[in-house]
DNA sequence: CACTTCCCATGATCCAGATCAATTCTGGCT
DNA sequence: AGCCAGAATTGATCTGGATCATGGGAAGTG
């Protein structure tokens, strides 16, 4: 709550445990985004990387104090704000309306939209790393690990994706995929 | 889009439509709300009144350029935009994991934390009304109007709380309530 | 007031996704 | 390489909430 971060590197996810054990994730932390900067003071959330990662750590009062001296920025953290709200709401309607398969199209297309590599440099140019678990992608789409796994299956079968590795998928019809995605 | 609002009296839903009809309620805003400022440009959202409603607009180009002249109120925006932010969120905990039920006594009492009274100045202190149909509370919720109707009666039941009238209800055993909406 | 209409409640049945239960993959280690 | 542990897939069954069906109330209208 004291500090701000910048993600230089790696993917977080955010996440908030129900008393008895059930998880919900409410969002994937990719390289350039901020963390903390949209947090009410009491955040019900937590951060964790998933996979090696790398922070860039400020102060909360240093960062209001630079933020302070540079008014331009306070428009710019007004609109990052603004954008996150937007993804939260898509993922509110995700959530309350959409399919499993619908859930699981719409993840791999907004993993698209976000174009992380895996680092790794050696990925084929058009596919798709998924940096979290299939654990991660469940409690992000509100569904159990084997639903998840059985759309993906499902998805291949019916020749939308390919799934080169376990972590790595690759778009056959996009176009059908979006359809799909969109009810 | 080119405007932006402020709700000086009613109560408005915030939806979006799938193309085969299903509707997702992102959320309802109270009398003081603010609309349209925190839209990323297209913004997906239809906004309806569900009640008689009074809005103050504001040209957004009027608007920018007072927010410019007021820095202090940059600072005021973005808050409200952190406060969107952590409800969407809430809002995405309720829908991914939590129950018929959890997510019924969540509703109440986030609707109380609100404190809408009825504007009709006659109900008794203590009772909440509920100024949307069961049709917006379960499209709310991301359930149909049966299971809301269901899960109602059912803490009646139970006696946490009393149906007034089908639009006030009162809470007879809060500290229940609040075990059950946190699962 | 009778009549219509829409909303709400409740009962009966169904089904998408959860849960339970094996395998099978994958990656790390020696 | 062989071994192990955790992750993922796949199959069988169960269940919470959806869907289908019906009846009861409240608000409006002539």
């Amino acid at each position: 709550a004291t500090y701000v971060y910048n993600l230089t590197s790696g993917v977080l996810r955010l996440s908030k445990l129900l008393p008895d054990g059930r998880r919900q994730i409410a969002g994937f932390l990719f390289p350039g985004d901020f963390l903390g900067i949209t947090m009410e003071d009491e955040h019900a959330f937590t951060a964790e990387a998933i996979i090696p990662s790398k922070l860039c750590q400020f102060s909360r009062a240093r960062f209001d104090a630079f933020v302070d001296t540079h008014p331009r920025l306070e428009r710019r953290l007004y609109a990052i704000a603004a954008h996150e709200l937007a993804a939260a709401r898509q993922q509110v309607v995700l959530l309350g309306r959409k399919t499993a398969a619908e859930r699981v199209a719409s993840f791999l297309l907004m993993l698209d939209a976000r174009r992380i590599s895996s680092g790794s440099g050696e990925e084929l140019e058009g596919d798709i790393t998924l940096p979290m678990s299939r654990s991660d992608i469940a409690d992000y789409l509100g569904l159990r690990i084997e639903t998840v796994s059985r759309e993906l299956s499902a998805l291949k079968a019916s020749r939308l994706i390919r799934l080169t590795t376990t972590q790595t998928i690759r778009f056959v019809d996009r176009e059908r995929l979006e359809q799909l995605a969109e009810g």
